[in-house]
DNA sequence: TTGTATGCGTTATCAC
DNA sequence: GTGATAACGCATACAA
């Protein structure tokens, strides 16, 4: 509101509207002297083109979104970091949104975002269906998608994440080496049955002739902090009162181990004497942890500046996008917690 | 693009664009029978109303930005939760930019929340005084305002954070009352000579009568996050081998004070029997931290809750925000990192 | 080199 | 109860 137009420019000099629009975007047909006019004209009287009416001439509004389960997550702010950075050389405006875990929530930020008419959209979904086929309908009709993180979902469009069965491969190998053969998997319920995080910790049990026990696999909803905690504690109180006490804990997500962490340590529970720990995690803290933690660390940076760079690529051709896997390597870094 | 509209409804149902709007806005003016043939064709052929037209229309976007200094940080990612949790009952969709702590980049966040024409702005401004005069014009000429968590700019409109001063004061005569009294406060360069924090700081040292050490001040510049821990852990090594070791260490954001954390556990210094460690902090892993922290903790989610709030009543009444300044309590949250 | 006219998708005023 | 028509701010094809 108040915001001077070209409209008023215009009167103000006694151009047209039309000779003013041209100069404020440069175009060669107008004299160099006129267009310094408007230039300063508007400078000084501090004009701000609007750009929601730019977006409904042009039909693009040079935004994308971002839909995240949540920003409450040190991965994903690196990831968002990447994406900003990317999106500096590439112009777009970021617009992030949150799921929360919860496919109802997610869909209406698709809807939202479309209706706002982005030009892409990013994002890493709750659920590996619930919402794909809607997502796959918008790629038809609306704007490129393009997933990243999240990527075992069946969809045609590009993918970034890491390689995630050999990252979990990698880890439950080195429990392993350290001598933990009961290794309890606590997972996100949201990941399926037949995620890489869990094969990969499948494939390293198998390749040591380790059985691997249903009771070792935890399942948590990600959605309500408390409800996980409470999830936790009650398995790891029940599973060392049974007869084989796990030795090691696998987190599938960064919640779900530095949670972990913090509720062996209110069980007294030593870390790593009686209960080794690796997370696939990427928090900056996990040094100052207690005790400082192993992670299997995802390139995140990385993820999202080669998820905008992607969709940028995408929007430009106008094309709709291919099936394309991107996957990055993961690095494993030890700390206390597996040490033994 | 490919998206329908109310022209393409109209042509279909042979009926004018204007009597198609009214009956996707619930008109009493049209039959209901009208009506119901526009919104079945409209949810069958799942037609989603261009918002960007709409804002243009009415020269609202149902938007408001948010910018903060950083979403990788748990304070805010707490704050931002709240405003969602506000943005429910408001109906407002929420715009999300990050200034990293850089007062240029803050300035063009700014700019590019105007252009795009949100109806309001929630900021926590990196400096008290570089864009205030800006925030200022903002707020005479195109949209409210609010001010959280970073309060102490002078600035005519509403104000959202917590009394930062007696919070301060309560955890500085806590460590003294644990007999700590050389401590060392690591602050932000960005807050000042006299921020709230800092005074509360001083002045429990005043009442306890120690005499205060201009040298026990570390100002840091949170915008590189390793030269900060350079610049922490350089300092921690020299006050050490000076003469009068520090015996307790005050961190006056999340961020500092977790660092704080790993660098002496990297230095092997034990905290707290070598030094105690409080911070003003909200980090949900605090207590999985080594060790578990002691924290300030400040009602994030209130914060954030309480600016969207306001700012939507703002929205509402069109009026320019009344200088009006709301201060939350904090609690303090003992752990094993003060305790002696 | 500049100006006129039209349209983006929607809402709102006024006529019918 | 329904339908022309203008307008929001901007960009552009076309005319001058």
């Amino acid at each position: 509101m108040a915001n001077i137009t070209i409209k008023d420019i215009a009167k103000a000099l006694g151009l047209s509207v039309s000779t003013v629009s041209k100069s404020l975007n440069d175009i060669s047909e107008i004299s160099p002297l006129t267009k310094q006019r408007v230039i300063d004209f508007a400078n000084t009287n501090n004009y701000r083109a609007n750009k929601v009416a730019t977006s409904l001439k042009n039909g693009k509004t040079n935004t994308v979104g971002v839909i995240v389960c949540s920003i409450n997550n040190t991965f994903i702010s690196q990831v968002l970091d990447g994406i900003q950075k990317a999106s500096l050389q590439t112009g777009y405006d970021i617009v992030i949104m949150q799921s929360f875990e919860n496919t109802d929530t997610e869909k209406s930020c698709l809807e939202t975002l479309i209706s706002r008419g982005v030009d892409g959209i990013l994002i890493a979904p709750v659920d590996a269906s619930a919402n794909i086929s809607f997502i796959s309908s918008i790629i038809k009709n609306c704007c490129p998608v393009i997933i990243f993180d999240r990527i075992s979902c069946e969809l045609e469009t590009v993918k970034i994440g890491v390689d995630e069965y050999m990252g979990a491969l990698k880890a439950t190998q080195h429990l392993i080496k350290k001598d933990r053969k009961r290794i309890v998997f606590i997972t996100a319920e949201q990941f399926g049955e037949n995620h890489p995080r869990f094969r990969g910790f499948q494939e390293a049990l198998k390749k040591n002739d380790i059985q691997y026990d249903p009771d070792f696999k935890i399942s948590c909803n990600l959605e309500d902090i408390e409800s996980l905690d409470e999830k936790i504690g009650h398995w790891i109180k029940k599973l060392r009162s049974s007869g084989g006490k796990p030795d090691a804990i696998f987190g599938a997500t960064d919640i779900i181990t530095t949670r972990t962490l913090g509720i062996l340590a209110k069980l007294k529970i030593k870390v790593p004497n009686e209960i080794a720990v690796i997370g696939f995690s990427n928090t900056d803290i996990a040094f100052a942890l207690n005790p400082p933690l192993s992670t299997i660390r995802q390139p995140a940076t990385d993820i999202g500046f080669l998820a905008l760079t992607n969709l940028a690529e995408v929007i430009k051709t106008k094309a709709v996008p291919k099936q394309k896997t991107l996957l990055l390597h993961t690095k494993i870094q030890f700390r206390a917690s597996s040490k033994v």
